[in-house]
RNA sequence: GGAAGCGUGGCCGAGUGGUUUAAGGCAGUGCUCUUGAAAAGCACCGAGGGCUGAUACCCCUCCGUGAGUUCGAAUCUCACCGCUUCCGCCA
């Protein structure tokens, strides 16, 4: 959410800000909005200050053993026209919350504008894509060939964009999830969080995926009332620990690392990416979150960034980081780095990682605050990043280690977690 | 799933319809005293919003959440959520 306060002051600069996003701010409807909640909200506080007064007053005389027939006339209009006025301004502010709710994060000025993805940024890139002397398969030719890589068989037991995994594969998938997290709690500060992985709707709206974005979640239908979700991403969970909290200076930074399994519908994206793991209703992701300084929140993506790189380095993948426009962050991000890996089989670099600093948008939205050096609470600025999604690292592990024989050799950094396994092969 | 009880500020805890502007204590912050510390004393000490040039004053809202009764609700009514204890079931 952004800060009301900055649309007061200068509407027109921010829908020219959130112009160059794509996204098209109704200055007129939120000007006559705020009108009318200035003027109602004015009449409610004054009718309730002296229905208080009146009140009080009747109270003083009843205990005095006086006559209040006089004052209960006068405060007996009241009541209608309060009730009235609260109702109207209840909805005006409902009005005025859903409108805000809807409106995405201002970019950085450091962001580049643009339309798409066709205007993003590549600001570095690291390692060279091997080159074969044999034809290259793709994870999925490689993963079957193993018989360790089984997607009719999770069409059978659930559906289309799921699926199983066995042997050696799931071991690696295993020790990947591993791998990620010792590195980052070991060498890069982060606490491991265990984290449900079912959310209700306040959770999502902290982080804004909520309201605008349902289709994309799947919902757990209990009561109509508080149906839960199954989390599109950790960042969802961890971030809002903090929510409607106010954390001591001397706390900061927050950061935290969480392996969960994602879920998203993919809702809009049918026909895109049909084959293999790269698209997929259930993902597992190590997710790393960090709450911070507002003055500190910029360095803090840059380290964020570095972080989940250090683990594409180690597994010697090639990847290049990309600098998002802004027509193609996501709604809450102000900036947002993608980190993307060397696919052979696709001849391309696919997204394996994306982090985001949001600034105040979800603070703001969750109330997570810390107290200042002043002692007033503040809002946090709140960052996230894969520190990698795993299925997908999985995929590069796979096309980028192939052999002519169509075995796999494991990563060097991987194989302390793989209980001696040097190479996959089929049993 | 059944039964009973309980949700008040960072924490403990008083308050069962009106001088409550939520008592008191603990913790915290500042000051006095002191060579220093401790102790003692004094003062300050919740959040959100409105208004405003203002982090000043003033006003509104908040006692788990939401509705309701009333001129007036922490207090009464209803629903929901959460916690505790007992029983049942269970990894």
């Amino acid at each position: 959410m952004l800060d009301i306060q900055l649309l007061r002051r200068d509407a027109a600069q921010v829908a020219e800000r959130l112009g160059a996003r794509g996204f098209t701010f109704d200055t007129t409807r939120f000007e006559a909005l705020e009108a009318e909640r200035k003027t109602i909200q004015t009449r409610t506080q004054d009718a309730q200050a002296r229905r208080n007064a009146l009140s009080k007053q009747i109270g003083m005389l009843k205990g005095k053993g006086e006559d209040t027939t006089a004052v209960m006339a006068e405060v007996a209009g009241l009541g209608d026209e309060l009730k009235a006025l609260e109702t109207r301004l209840g909805a005006l502010q409902g009005e005025l919350d859903g409108f805000l709710l809807g409106v995405p994060n201002l970019p950085h000025e450091s962001v580049a504008p643009g339309k798409d993805e066709t205007g993003n940024v590549e600001v570095s890139r690291w390692g060279t894509p091997r080159s074969f002397d044999f034809p290259v398969r793709d994870h999925v030719d490689l993963g079957e060939g193993l018989a360790q890589l089984d997607f009719a068989a999770a069409v059978k037991i659930t559906g289309s964009r799921f699926v199983v995994m066995k042997g050696g594969l799931a071991r690696l998938h295993r020790a990947l999830v591993q791998f990620m997290l010792d590195v980052h709690t070991r060498e890069h500060g982060y606490t491991e969080v265990y984290v449900p992985y079912m959310v209700n709707a306040e959770s999502l709206r902290g982080t804004g995926q909520l309201p605008k974005f349902e289709e994309d979640l799947f919902r757990v239908p209990r009561t109509d009332a508080d149906r839960l979700y199954l989390i599109p991403t950790a960042e969802v969970p961890v971030t809002n620990l903090v929510r409607d909290e106010i954390v001591p200076l001397d706390a900061l930074p927050l950061k935290f690392v969480a392996h969960t399994p994602c879920f998203r519908s993919e809702a809009g994206s049918y026909g895109r990416d049909t084959r293999g793991m790269i698209r997929q209703h259930q993902f597992d992701k190590v997710e790393l979150v960090q709450m911070v300084k507002p003055e500190e929140s910029y360095d803090a993506l840059e380290a964020l960034t570095a972080h989940a790189e250090t683990i594409l380095q180690k597994l010697e993948l090639p990847y290049r980081k990309v600098l998002l426009c802004t027509g193609d962050m996501g709604f809450s991000s102000a900036k947002t780095y993608d980190l993307e890996v060397w696919l052979p089989a696709q001849n391309t670099y696919r997204e394996i990682s994306s982090c985001s600093n949001f600034e105040a948008f979800q603070a703001r939205r969750m109330q997570a605050r810390f107290r200042n050096a002043q002692g007033k609470p503040e809002l946090l600025h709140t960052l996230n990043g894969s520190g990698l999604a795993v299925g997908r690292t999985l995929v590069a592990i796979l096309e980028n280690y192939q052999n002519a024989d169509g075995s796999v050799t494991v990563p060097e950094a991987l194989q302390p977690w793989m209980a001696g396994c040097s190479c996959l092969r089929r049993e």
